[in-house]
DNA sequence: GTGAAAGCGCTAACAG
DNA sequence: CTGTTAGCGCTTTCAC
């Protein structure tokens, strides 16, 4: 067969390999399908006939006749990026299992080109949709009503009714903070990314309530840049304070990084001065981090695979509503090892 | 019109914007495609009608007529990841300027997996496939004879009449060593990833050409990991050596970075002692190090570009065979500033 | 158990 | 200038 497949150049329609086999079209369906009640001679003929032939049904014609392509569009607000990878693994991998393709369509922050993209997607009769996008704030509805279930991934829709599938920011925040409790810290630090980011104000306000729930306070809180930069400069403001912490929470793996080398040049050992907590869980930060870093995995595969699926059932029939937060993961690693 | 389009929710036919417009399906589509000559006035109740019920050609129909789908398939051999964003952005991009869809599918290194995926993109009618890949090392082609034409992008086909676009490694290994030269640097060592790896072997013997050009030889060659570790511990055995070298050119970013840790630590002035260059000019990897990373960019996203516009040229009879190399591009930054 | 015929939505060719 | 017809490739009644 795969030598049959690896040969073809002119593709063969049904009504060839009916003829081939001596059949009707009809028959040859029925046979190809495994539908109706044929004799297994037939049918056999019918399967060889199609080998034979390198024989693939015509997915637009069947898709015309079935009023379902078994296709769904994946649409990034924004440019496929970092955060997209995984969420778009997750979501391809549960929806190959289901038999169905996706279509890609990368609209790159471009209200524009966003309409444009939806319109393709429709006029493709895609059987639904994903929108996905790098920033977990919610935005407005790619649409107010669609022929197709919609499912917004790590991105929400700002219309509470609509299906969206986000990371439990908060959650994560909690754990990390928890974590560094356990491993008896008291004064903790919270570096993150600029204060209007949503990511960055979630994550900051779950660490205080945790603290705040032992009856402690964030050592300090710096807002900034998710950059390497701005966790070694803010290091050096929380050195210069002589506040003496002895745990950072970070509201990325990269902030984490900065202050990791920042910490090791002020002769600071980690985690034995000073315990560090990542987020992101982004291999290359992590295990490239002296010591390799603590992080919070967001578990932006599994959230994929998620909204893939609800998807899946909202084609179905089976429609699901509201935001769904997926719990975090945190992942130990040297740099909070007791 | 983006109105309409947004309450659509049972799409209309073409026969339900003819009847509204009170004329055949067939006037309904000349007016809509811009074809045959209409009376003017036909044409435009025609297009209100049309926007009147948010009407959308279904492409499957369309598809299905015209024998050509303005789709593509893209097909990453190895899972989806950092070197495939670039090359599927720049195919988008080339691609939806030309009004063409495209199918993503997965193959994560398993064979089986990729000709399950080749059978569902023929199925589906795709005017061409592009074929990426992490590694620019030659694959066998994914099939011997296709109806549709392909593009091999990054990764190369074995069969030298097939077409593939990839980056010229050499030439970027080249630009490196001649970059160091020109800043006055003598003792050049090369450090990178693993020898067995196809791209380490090209941009070794490159490194080692350009240099014997200039009457010169590698200080070091070391071979190893493509990780910031690897990075560290072969700038150790550098220096345990005794071997004053003036400059080094590495591999990878990640493996410069590591380089650029162990030498700041070691006390040596980058450029000043040792000037650095990366390779990949992975944004990430060049801001982060300290100094500022001048690294070697294979313009991936050109590499995507142009094959997508390969394959679009082929898919309108044009096809070019056999193999294009992409010069690469030298980032000049801190690391070799003189 | 099998064949014939209709039709999914659209476009193109040909009449009128 | 506009309507009618046929047909893209497939599935699905419904006869036989």
């Amino acid at each position: 067969m795969e030598d049959a497949l690896s040969n073809i150049v002119r593709p063969a329609t049904i009504s060839e390999v009916a003829a081939l086999a001596g059949v009707s079209t009809g028959t040859a369906s029925k046979a190809l399908n495994g539908r109706g009640s044929l004799r297994a001679e037939t049918r056999l003929r019918v399967q060889q006939a199609a080998e034979q032939l390198g024989f693939v049904a015509n997915a637009a014609a069947r898709g015309l006749q079935a009023g379902r392509t078994y296709t769904v569009g994946m649409i990034t607000t924004d440019s496929i990026g970092r955060f997209s990878i995984p969420l778009m693994i997750g979501a391809e991998d549960a929806l190959g299992a289901g038999q169905v393709s996706v279509l890609l369509a990368d609209a790159r922050d471009d209200p524009i080109r966003e309409q444009y993209y939806l319109r393709t997607l429709l006029s493709r009769k895609v059987d639904g949709i994903i929108v996905t996008g790098r920033r977990t704030q919610a935005r407005l509805p790619i649409a107010a009503e669609l022929p197709v279930p919609v499912v917004y991934a790590f991105i929400s829709s700002s219309n509470p009714a609509d299906c969206s599938v986000v990371p439990d920011e908060a959650d994560g925040a909690r754990r990390a903070v928890r974590h560094l409790l356990a491993i008896g810290r008291r004064r903790i630090a919270h570096i993150t990314g600029p204060e209007h980011h949503h990511s960055a104000r979630v994550r900051a306000v779950a660490c205080a309530e945790t603290l705040a729930a032992e009856g402690l306070q964030p050592a300090t809180t710096l807002f900034g840049e998710w950059t390497e930069a701005w966790g070694r400069q803010a290091t050096g403001i929380l050195l210069s304070t002589g506040a003496e912490v002895d745990a950072v929470f970070c509201g990325s793996d990269q902030i984490a990084r900065g202050v990791a080398e920042a910490l090791r040049e002020a002769g600071r050992a980690i985690p034995g001065d000073v315990a560090l907590v990542g987020f992101d869980n982004w291999d290359v930060m992590v295990e490239a981090c002296r010591p390799q870093l603590t992080s919070i995995d967001m578990d932006l595969e599994g959230i994929g695979r998620t909204a893939a699926e609800l998807l899946l059932s909202a084609i179905n029939g089976d429609a699901a509503r509201g935001l769904r937060a997926v719990p975090c993961r945190l992942v130990p690693r040297a740099s909070t090892a007791v």
